[in-house]
DNA sequence: ACGACGGTTCGACCACGGTCGAAACATCGC
DNA sequence: GCGATGTTTCGACCGTGGTCGAACCGTCGT
């Protein structure tokens, strides 16, 4: 009989099949609608609302009401790694595939976490990051540095070092095991490689391709 | 209808009250029997056995038999990972306790985490000897530099660098929110703890707490 | 060899929770 | 106002999975 947080609560929340599924489309870091969430999850539209009032309740998912549409996003980054974490055991004990298959192969590479850059891509951009002293990476801290902030200023991300959300947070990867770069920082990258086009969002999945031109200019900026 | 790793399958494991407070009680890093499991679940023998090869199956525990006693213990470190962050999001969306309570306090101070200290102190101490050279942490790595390993060798602690275990690991503290560390020379350094009684395991919790004098010990060795 | 103890297997019971159809509710466009 | 669309609530059904007592199996002590 223990006290505690309780734990159970929250894995079981997870541990249903269609709320695990509802759940993975949300690490996309996009909101969806309930619909959507009943495709994803395999089931019907209110066995979904059952699932999403069971997630809201257990502080899984945030919901923004706007008109008829609601959408439902993970709550928080610490959400969504706790769910990376769940996802590295289960690859790690999981049937191991016989073959790594396309889609998957595209996801070690680069795909999306929540909000930011995660995969191979990503790893090697925060360590070409630190090496070029643009962040500043100590005790498990990661800082943007002078020469950082007009560095990234000149391509036209500007962070908000008031907001309370961090700048730089270490997120660990669960494809290559080492960190990459979270928080408001990694985000707006995100949101630069979308917006110049340099990639794409693979459809129904967490996957981000790069387009033949795009893999160049994302390297020359920031793999250099 | 989604293929990927079942995280489901994972979640759901833990998320049965009886089979939660069993991985919570091996997240002290002691391998336990099954009847003591038992015990620490609040379930029968039988049923605790049930859950018991459940978890087998699933690939989160390891078993060692000895004689007519068979010791289970948490499968990997990445599975004490996974249990950290649910826990995490299980503290922060719980109920929040109307107060904390000195076991919730001694815990936040210093704590076991599968097999290394965690908690305010351990994160100070991986601060300072990285401080001190005596770690070199870059680029999400942690190694034990020349000054580090004769440091470490004449206070008894020797490592096997050979083995396949990382001699350093970061370990994320759900309660401080930063780093601390894990990896073969963590676990070293919780046993010369406990070994020089500079602490003692708080009985049936994760806790750590030091005596007047061994914390001081602790300051000098580590914190200086 | 025998009993004691630790652990697992079997069988039966039961309830919790996931499931969907139908209906109710809310918001938008017209 | 009225349908159309998106979403939740209700009610009833049903299966999976947790539960324990009793029996079975293995190892240790003597």
């Amino acid at each position: 009989m223990r006290e505690g947080p309780d734990i159970a609560r929250i894995a079981s929340l997870v541990g249903d099949p269609a709320r695990a599924n509802m759940l993975n489309a949300l690490m996309g870091g996009t909101a969806l609608t309930a619909s959507e969430l009943a495709l994803e999850g395999g089931v019907s539209l209110p066995t979904a609302s059952s699932h999403l009032s069971k997630l809201m309740d257990g502080g899984l998912l945030t919901l923004a009401s706007q008109g008829r549409h609601r959408y439902y996003g993970l709550a928080s980054p610490q959400v969504a790694g706790m769910i990376e974490a769940i996802i590295g055991v289960a690859e790690a004990v999981g049937p191991k595939r016989v073959r790594p298959g396309p889609r998957d192969a595209a996801m070690r590479v680069a795909r999306v976490c929540y909000d930011h850059l995660a995969g191979e891509q990503a790893v090697a951009m925060l360590d070409r990051l630190v090496d070029r002293k643009l962040l500043l990476r100590d005790e498990s801290e990661i800082r943007l540095s002078p020469s950082g902030i007009s560095h990234f200023a000149a391509l036209g991300i500007e962070i908000d070092h008031k907001a309370r959300r961090p700048v730089c947070r270490a997120c660990l990867d669960w494809s290559v095991r080492r960190s990459h770069l979270a928080g408001a920082l990694g985000a707006a990258i995100l949101d630069k490689v979308i917006a110049e086009r340099w990639a794409r969002r693979e459809k129904d999945s967490r996957a981000v391709v790069f387009s033949p031109k795009g893999k160049l200019s994302f390297e020359r900026v920031f793999l250099a």
